[in-house]
RNA sequence: GCCGUCGUGGCUUAGUGGUAUAGCGGCUGAUUCGUAAUCAGCAGGCCGGGGGUUCGAAUCCCCCCGACGGCUCCA
């Protein structure tokens, strides 16, 4: 085992420490690999802060010194230029790094290991001070500490969700027991956590979702394209592009090289966008993908039913802008857009709670831009403030949905970049014709889509404990109109009734009792349920139960005939997208998922 | 990743060292039914995986996997 090692200034506050942490690591990772031969090897090149010299070569006889009697060690000399040859195994643990700091005192927290490498971004996100106030539409700044939350109980859950003053729940959340009683999506075993299967109907609401959000980007402007999953890490822009990332990511190994997978669609579109010839007559340029999928390797104890995955599916939007105010004024357009998308999608403004992020400097020149965000939505959002830029955008803004168990998570979010067009050195030719950098935005109108059916799952719920019935919108109900024939000898009529609704409407031929069909149709959450006898056969009129318009217990039941459900349902769901039901017409052909 | 709780037929679950429970679902039969569960019968279990303690382990101990909750983090 060879032990590539560089002291770097930061262990001058404690030599010891490090090298006892150093020594506990390599004992330990020897063990695991089985071997009893230790190389100490002094490598600069591990880092562009080193200690003096002479403190790094007392480190190494440290280190040498508590192996010896355990290990047979050797110690490259300090100093020199040294030729090697080094042979690494095809094996997990053949190449692994590991960062160890010092601390004034040994205080039971014991060796910062990193067996990942850990984006720049994710450190400075641990570092990062920020400053946290709320603004209210008035266009005054409020300090978080008092500001009274009495009328804004939402913001105020929000708030303490961000700041982290974090509070207990021992429930599991609605909406996992809903995913899978509703056949919508479930746990993988024979996959990574995080990543999920979906039933048919899960199928068919992710689907609607994402034909939505892309017509929605179309509309916009938005030119949609198709970019790799995975990427070399080596690549030399990717490379930085990772370390200012905060995420952290799947790797694979593809013959000799070692590949990522995507946690966005930035890459692939700005690779594009490198490669392209883009006019100032072109812009602001929009370009779109839905990612199916997005991998981000969260870490265990973060992932949670769909709000949280480590394979998600995203739509994320890049807009190339020519100047600051070009990518303001998107901005502002960006943030209607997802306001509209998230309400057509069946989330309220009053579902979620607003937080902008950005640099003092961008705040103090844009404050009744800012304002106007809070106006939009009509009523306070949280500010946070950052002294000095650590990301790579000056402003962004989300929309933080809280769910049942107080729990806030980011639907939509718009950023505006001004570091990415340098690293990916995209440019464009303005009136004078010269190559300017462009201003970048990163949109995603709805945010990730499982997270949507989540958002949804969980208001749902939510409507449930406030002894509402809860449903989905109907567009997105896999089953529209459930038709429930009494006898046998109703079948026809039935089939005539499905044949003429134009929507997604399927009957229960199962040899059940009326009573029982009628449950099933409520456990679906199906918005229209219609019985059909003898008396319907007669009239050719049906009566239609309205989920929308039911107490619980309470069923709102309508006398219509066919062609006004039709034409109620039509209305309701015009322009979103359409689709087949996803399942057998007959529910006795339908098989069970769970 | 760390800490905690949990893991029993497809699902929900009883069982705290001595014969593996029950309901739902599935299958078979009867019933052809008017708005939230028709009746009867049958099949279905390496008690998450591996190791250990014991005459004997679903039950006690250790390791691993997974889910959930907390820390942390995000779309």
């Amino acid at each position: 085992m060879t032990v590539f090692i560089a002291v770097e200034s930061t262990d001058e506050a404690n030599p010891k420490d490090v090298a006892e942490k150093a020594v506990a690591e390599i004992k330990k990772t020897a063990s695991q690999v089985n071997t009893d031969n230790v190389m100490l090897y002094p490598y600069a090149h591990l880092s562009s802060d080193l200690s003096s010299p002479k403190m790094a070569v007392s480190v190494m006889k440290d280190i040498e010194n508590s192996l010896i009697d355990s290990f047979n060690v050797k110690r490259a000399p300090f100093g020199w230029y040294k030729a090697f040859k080094i042979s690494c195994k095809g094996h997990p643990l053949s190449e692994l790094s590991r960062t160890i700091n010092p601390e004034s005192e040994s205080c039971g927290e014991g060796v910062d290991t990193e067996e990942e490498v850990v984006s720049e971004a994710l450190k400075a996100e641990s570092t990062a001070k920020s400053y946290w106030k709320v603004l209210s539409p008035d266009g005054v700044l409020h300090d978080v500490d008092d500001f009274n939350f009495n009328d804004h109980e939402n913001l105020g859950t929000f708030v303490d969700h961000e700041i982290s003053k974090s509070r207990a729940v021992e429930k599991v959340p609605p909406h996992v027991e809903l995913m899978r009683r509703l056949e919508i999506a479930d746990y993988e075993p024979g996959s990574d956590s995080g990543n999920m299967r979906y039933y048919p109907k899960g199928r068919l609401i992710k689907s609607l979702l994402e034909r939505y959000v892309l017509d929605s980007s179309a509309r916009e402007g938005a030119m949609e394209v198709e970019t790799p999953l995975m990427y070399d890490m080596n690549h030399p822009t990717l490379k930085k592009y990772l370390d200012r990332f905060p995420a952290r990511q799947y790797s694979i190994e593809s013959d000799k090289r070692q590949m990522f997978l995507r946690f966005a669609a930035c890459f692939g579109q700005f690779l594009m966008s490198h490669d392209m010839t883009i006019s100032h007559h072109n812009l602001p340029m929009k370009m779109v993908e839905l990612t199916r999928y997005s991998f981000r390797k969260e870490q265990r104890g973060e992932l949670v039913g769909l709000r949280r995955l480590r394979a998600f599916t995203m739509p994320d939007m890049h807009t190339m802008c020519g100047d600051m105010d070009q990518a303001v004024e998107q901005f502002g357009r960006q943030y209607q857009m997802s306001i509209d998308v998230l309400k057509d999608v069946g989330i309220d403004v009053s579902d979620y709670e607003v937080a902008i992020r950005l640099t003092r400097d961008f705040y103090e020149e844009n404050k009744e831009f800012i304002t106007a965000l809070a106006k939009k939505v009509n009523k306070p959002v949280l500010v946070e403030m950052w002294e000095k830029r650590f990301f790579y955008f000056v402003l962004k803004f989300e929309f933080n949905f809280v769910d049942a168990l107080k729990k806030a998570s980011a639907l939509s979010t718009v950023q505006i970049d001004v570091e990415n067009a340098e690293r990916y050195d995209i440019k464009y030719i303005d009136q004078a014709g010269e190559a300017k950098r462009p201003v970048v935005l990163h949109c995603s109108p709805s945010g990730a889509i499982e997270r949507c059916i989540y958002a949804l799952l969980e208001k749902a719920s939510m409507k449930a404990e406030g002894g509402e019935v809860p449903m989905l919108p109907v567009w997105l109900s896999p089953t529209q109109v459930r038709i429930i024939p009494i006898a046998e000898r109703h079948m026809e009529f039935a089939e005539e009734i499905a044949s003429r609704l134009q929507c997604r409407a399927d009957i229960d031929d199962r040899e059940e009792t009326v009573g029982k069909k009628i449950r099933n149709a409520g456990q679906e959450w199906v918005p229209y349920v219609v019985v059909v006898g003898d008396r319907e056969v007669e009239s050719g009129n049906v009566n239609v139960t309205v989920r929308e318009e039911s107490k619980p217990k309470k069923p709102s039941k309508i006398e219509m005939s066919v062609d006004e459900l039709n034409s109620r349902i039509l209305a309701e769901t015009a322009g979103m997208p359409q689709g087949h039901l996803p399942l057998a017409q007959k529910l006795s052909m339908r098989p069970r998922f769970i």
